[in-house]
DNA sequence: CTGTTAGCGCGTTCAG
DNA sequence: CTGAACGCGCTAACAG
């Protein structure tokens, strides 16, 4: 029923050792020769059988790549980043390799469980995007599932999240979220605010952490006190950012600045901010981050910390491919850049 | 070196095929024999071989996605949700079933290349988002290479894409994109506006021409002229709305609305008209298409048509895993709802 | 309910 | 440069 790599041999009238050299590219086969399978592939329609090989040279051409969610193009931008470097040539027959995109929605379990199913599958290598959880058992459990795709010879890329232990040989990419977090709040500090609301994201996962500790790192440089009540905790969703908006404007009403835990957030707070009557940034000034693709729409258009997503996506891909070399130490960090638009100004006298 | 299932049926003291039985869960094993073997497993840290179950049961557990761009909500919203039922009971050993997701960018050839790709892995189903090319080579290189998925035992099904022809067995999910485009037209010429510009997608999409034809007959059932310098042609991105806008002002200054192809071109041709001095919909009334989430927080939000991306995401995910049953016929056509807000209003008098 | 027996289709030695 | 032979790790009949 379905053609075979012998059925090819047959018909090409050479070995099934030579088509396979053909078709993989990796060994020497004379010029005449490689005609004739070529052609007898051609007219066959002959098509490699994936799992065959896979289970053969003991690794297959898929490449996981793990997202908190891919609808939101914070993820989707690094995906299509990564994806569009780990084709071409080098791979297998073909040189094309597949990008298996798994939706942990951010938890742990479903992180653990798609790290065994890429296991499972001999991925070629493995990306992780997004910041990680902060739980002392998951982290661990993470770094011992990294250890074995590593021994197994899977190549293990993080892109966007802070390193794992050493021993994991997992090469990181870190988005310096403190850095951007804190000269993003000077931003506003240097604008005269001096109560500033912060809007922060999912508790226990780095990202969040990270981005407020910058804030409070500008906060105490310039000797402004961390009032508790002035940070909220939410998801990184729109709506998160209309509600703890509301919120801090209940607790605080005259807060004169609003920082978001990224710009999806953002977004939310504007419409809580509109819906209130308030007007941005005459009354209150809101920044968010990433700087993704609608920022610059908004009305007015957000302040916010330009990630490299697509950079950062890309190189991650072809480090993961050994197309390009790790950073000494395995690790780099990718900064973010300040973007200072209409959604920030001075606070009202 | 790597534990195998034989190593583990040695450990529990029964033959490999009993552990296989375990780990699928397909044939009946008495419970205590279960036990002892998922102890097996767990103490051993053993991970089944994917491809190698995959080459003897002749079928992978991994599903296809094929998109323009996953970067783009529109596509990352559909294949979030195409994902989250993929998964599940009623696989292979975990009933976990991976995503490949696949950039095809809009190009043909890649299109193509993306199917034999998974046509090589097995997939046990592949479903392609997004409007059709409309070249008459490609669509037939293109059934062809759906029949033969369909005859290797691969689901095939179309989400937010017209039929292929019947004989290659794969269910269509179609959005009634000609529908929505009417109606949106319609809204405007009830507000009272009869200049109005229409920024098409690309050419040679099925989407552009369906959502172009809605446009049309609106206008035609209303008596109003379909100018061709009204219309232009761009890309599916926010800058071509922004060039498309400024070209539409030039060659006619008068109009008194803009329908874009889609919400991100909406979102350039907003900015275009903002940087022209215009106020929207003051001066100029803007629609878009599908609904994207940041539609919303445009200032003044998007009038559009809703396409439910997440639901028929859903749906194809589940008729491609067989847990839903396929539409009569095997199409269905996916209606889009217009949501009036903001950004139309009356024509200035 | 469980064990035995054959492959699944290919990559890769090792000879020639 | 090419062919022969073996085995990758698992599932699927078939018996029992």
């Amino acid at each position: 029923m379905t053609v075979t790599l012998a059925d090819v041999a047959a018909r090409a009238q050479v070995s099934p050792a030579t088509v396979s050299r053909v078709l993989n590219g990796n060994y020497p086969v004379a010029a005449s020769t490689r005609e004739r399978v070529l052609r007898a592939v051609d007219e066959l329609d002959y098509v490699l059988n994936g799992p065959a090989s896979a289970l053969a040279a003991a690794t297959s051409d898929l490449v996981g790549i793990l997202v908190n969610d891919i609808a939101d193009p914070f993820f989707g931008i690094m995906a299509g980043a990564i994806q569009s470097e780990i084709g071409g040539p080098g791979g297998r027959a073909g040189g094309e390799r597949l990008a298996v995109v798994c939706n942990t929605g951010g938890s742990p379990e479903r992180e653990l469980t798609y790290l065994t199913l890429l296991q499972r599958q001999r991925a070629a290598a493995v990306i992780l995007t997004g910041g990680a959880i902060e739980n002392e058992a998951h982290v661990s459990a993470v770094a011992a599932k990294l250890r074995k795709l590593a021994d197994a010879g899977t190549r293990v890329v993080l892109c966007g999240r802070p390193p794992a232990p050493a021993d994991t040989d997992a090469v990181a990419l870190t988005f310096d979220n403190r850095g951007g977090g804190r000269r993003l709040t000077e931003h506003l500090i240097g604008l005269g605010h001096r109560r500033l609301g912060y809007i922060a994201g999912p508790e226990e996962r780095t990202t969040t952490r990270h981005r407020l500790e910058g804030h409070r790192a500008a906060l105490a440089a310039h000797g402004i006190e961390d009032d508790p009540r002035r940070t909220v905790h939410g998801r990184y969703d729109r709506r998160s950012g209309y509600e703890a908006t509301l919120e801090l404007l209940r607790r605080e009403p005259d807060l004169t600045a609003i920082v978001a835990a990224n710009d999806t957030v953002a977004l939310g707070a504007c419409a809580a901010l509109r819906d209130s009557g308030l007007r941005i940034p005459g009354d209150v000034s809101v920044a968010g981050f990433d700087d993704l693709p609608f920022s610059i729409d908004a009305v007015p258009a957000l302040t916010t910390v330009r990630l490299p997503l697509a950079e950062a996506g890309a190189r991650a891909g072809r480090i993961a491919m050994s197309r390009e070399e790790p950073p000494p130490g395995g690790i780099a960090t990718v900064g973010g850049e300040l973007m200072v638009r209409g959604s920030t100004g001075a606070p009202r006298p």
